[in-house]
DNA sequence: AAAGGCATTACAAACATTTGCGCAAATTTT
DNA sequence: AAAATTTGCGCAAATGTTTGTAATGCCTTT
């Protein structure tokens, strides 16, 4: 069978017309004929042409795929944010390569080596939590391949970003805790290598200055995201002789197992003990005792944003260099 | 800049030899001496040559990459599965490109046209909730694109498929309520083109009579796995006059939907009405109320074994026809 | 010294498509 | 009626790599 082999050139003899009108006539070249364009087509439908991507990708340079490195497709939030990608990018005819760096630099550093050798047309990444220099992004860069930073992003200034607007999240939920009468606030945040790490602590510190409330040094914890780790740090703070009594905690991953390292050692959450985070999971709805409040990010519409970034750059490619773009995406506490 | 135009050409021109001779010193080629081959190596790695793909493409008619499509990345069993492709298939230098079909049929064909466009060299799909009519992936067959089924897989025999033991594990889920003294209960199905649905159900029939308890037809519902379908099911279970004591759960966002329908309606959860699922999720652990056990079905082997055997399909292509495999998965009861 | 054998390398075709250029014929303009 | 323009199409080159076959050079053998 192997229907494929069917070419221009085989519509061409089938016509006895060239190869090069056949490949104008289907384009809809404005210097090929009615009739002959008809008939091209028809043929082409009858023979079930199918054109063939390599010859194409050799001549145009173009593959028509872009390249989304992501540090779990587990987390929903890194998910949700695939479809908002999937959705914007394929209804440009483009496909989407997915790699997992389950957050280690290696596995990272393999995938845009992978996504350089198969010459995407550009990459969406979201930084690993071990990624402290961007050698490999600027290999990118060297090639050519637009790249737009998603969520975890770098704090260089020059680079094309789509990111929510943690900072502004994080002083509105320790507001919210505040407004609520609790004063001892504990933040539970990410690798310091996160830009969104740093904005969630500066928000968190903006909020506590505004209230006047004082920035207690053993309250500020950071995890590497492990649900190990987060144990272990959850465990530090309740050991303080002054027991927090809310957690702002880096995601609902990190709430969670903070809310299970508290079960575990017989504290309350919800009761004892209160948290907020961020991400605002579909998952929480089905919790008995979610956290307090969530941020929603959007993730669905952060996913969007960044493939038509990245499509705009890559199709304003044969001009100029444009100016690197940021895009924050507002977020919304949402009160469980 | 634009590093990437390097070609072998360059190498070459720079080492005053033909091209022909460094494609077969680059491929290690017997006839190539070695001293050739050293210096072909150093100059590839000092102009910092990459292969063009679309050039490779061209001649042997291989993309190294697989398309994967599924319903939903969102659900943890799938992204899971996924991970395991992508090790299993990366190893191999493929890449996995991703649709999500969301359950619709339209979608499905859409992403798998674009794999038949795009010349993937393999196929992995778990159908949609709609897919009644096998005819996109017949075409696919067509093209003579290798094709795997995963997890929910079509009757057809002459196909690939990789599934879990369905129909032990509903077996055993359905008697382990029963030797909890539990006598009353039902089944909130997926839908019934889906064969793992059947198979939940013959599991479930079976596991009944060998424990000589009635069938009881208001007891057996299905699903469309939407939220809002199954909350509708759920209440009409809840409505009968001998209402069910337990409900086996399609997978576990049923539950959780059936769980959150019961709470709504004033039912309490492992108290007045248990229930046992499918999928077994991370997620579930940080509930408090979980269902009371779920079939763990390994996702990420399940991804693995059907990378592995796709693999093995498009490795070997050349030869005859080898006839279509079926792996079965066993799954495992976790009790919570 | 010539022929044969062998290791190494060169040539060229092939893959499917796009595209600049050119050549007619048809149509319009002068 | 001649010139200029437009229209429709074909030729051939180019894209980067692989690969069957031919050619080269060297060494051995007779």
């Amino acid at each position: 069978m192997q229907k494929s082999q069917v070419t221009i050139k085989h519509i061409a003899q089938e016509l006895g017309i060239a190869i090069s009108t056949v490949s104008r006539a289907l384009q809809n070249h404005p210097r090929i004929g009615l009739k002959t364009k008809e008939q091209v087509f028809e043929v082409a439908k009858r023979l079930n042409y199918v054109p063939n991507p390599a010859a194409i990708l050799l001549r145009k340079n173009k593959t028509y795929t872009v390249g989304v490195v992501f540090p779990h497709l587990q987390e929903e939030f890194f998910s949700q944010a695939i479809t908002g990608i999937e959705d914007v990018i394929s209804e440009k005819g483009y496909n989407v390569v997915i790699s997992q760096s389950r957050d280690k630099l290696a596995r990272e550093n393999r995938a845009i080596k992978s996504f350089i050798s198969s010459r995407v047309d550009g990459v969406i990444a979201s930084i690993s939590a071990e990624t402290t220099q961007y050698y490999s992004f600027k290999e990118l860069e060297n090639y050519g391949i637009p790249l737009v930073f998603f969520d975890r992003v770098p704090k260089d200034v020059a680079v094309n970003k789509v990111r929510g607007n943690i900072l502004e999240a994080a002083f509105e939920a320790t507001s919210f805790l505040a407004n609520k009468g609790i004063t001892k606030i504990a933040i539970l945040n990410g690798p310091s290598n996160l830009e969104i790490s740093n904005e969630r602590l500066e928000g968190y510190w903006k909020a506590l200055k505004s209230l006047q409330l004082p920035i207690v040094q053993h309250y500020i914890k950071s995890t590497d995201l492990s649900k190990e780790d987060t144990f272990k740090k959850m465990e530090e703070l309740m050991a303080l002789q002054e027991k927090p009594e809310a957690v702002l905690c880096f995601n609902d991953y990190v709430a969670l197992y903070a809310m299970q390292s508290c079960r575990q050692n017989g504290i309350v959450p919800n009761s004892d003990i209160h948290f907020v985070s961020f991400a605002n999971l579909p998952i929480t709805a089905y919790l008995d005792n979610p956290p307090l409040a969530s941020v929603e990010q959007f993730a669905y519409k952060m996913g969007e944003q960044a493939a038509l970034l990245l499509l705009k750059i890559i199709d304003a490619k044969p001009a100029e260099k444009l100016m690197p773009e940021e895009i924050i995406i507002d977020t919304e506490l949402v009160v469980h």
